[in-house]
DNA sequence: CCAATGGTTCAACTAAAGTCGAACTGTGGC
DNA sequence: GCCACAGTTCGACTTTAGTTGAACCATTGG
């Protein structure tokens, strides 16, 4: 148990449709994926809704959303470098991702 | 206890981008709401990938799919009438379920 | 009116997701 | 080299969601 260097990330044809709309279903995860869409952020500047929320919980988010294929999670330095995976998202789901960012926001 | 002639059905303005999302990662969900695309159908007529599924659990399936607000589940004569709620839908998530309903079918 | 049909609801259970402290590890700075 | 930092993983727990039989009810057909 570690930090390794690379995490598995899905290819883009194993995406799954339930999968990435579950990972977009929780507010948390949603915000993160919105404030990506910008850009890729460093892990620690993605400040969420609650700012002291436990690492291992973040740490879990971004897991469902790595696995399901919404982000790239990269070691950065001694951080992580977080992608929205858009192009992979577009090519299989077209539309999918700006319907769902796009979407008013959490209020 | 009964089969109360009308359930309840949310707003459209109280529709939640996350509650649609989630009920729509399911992928027995997903398939109703596919199938309701091309109009209303009776409940008896739509079928599941797993015929034999019990009819509460079926039920249940229809009420997250209410309650999200993604599909209209009125009383017709000795059952019950679903319906996309496809223009309520359009109207608060522009694209989203064209987006969603386009996206290849779960194999 | 009675029985069959089609569906909702309840309650009890099982399964899956979320939460978070603690242990751990790769990297960078000193 | 060593320590602090950023983040992952494990494990134990709490919480939420899915599953199903049984009870119930409204409608329709006989």
């Amino acid at each position: 148990m570690a930090t390794p260097a690379n995490l598995p990330h899905p290819e883009r044809a194993d995406l799954q449709l339930p999968s990435v709309l579950f990972a977009l279903s929780d507010p948390d995860r949603l915000e993160i994926a919105r404030q990506l869409r910008a850009g890729p952020l460093d892990m620690a500047e993605c400040a969420l809704s609650n700012p002291d929320m436990p690492k291992s919980t973040k740490s879990h988010l971004m897991k469902v959303l790595r696995e399901a294929g919404v982000i790239r999670n990269e070691a950065n330095g001694r951080g992580r470098r977080l992608t929205l995976r858009t192009e992979d998202l577009e090519a299989r789901f077209p539309g999918l991702l700006a319907a769902v960012l796009d979407a008013p926001a959490p209020d």
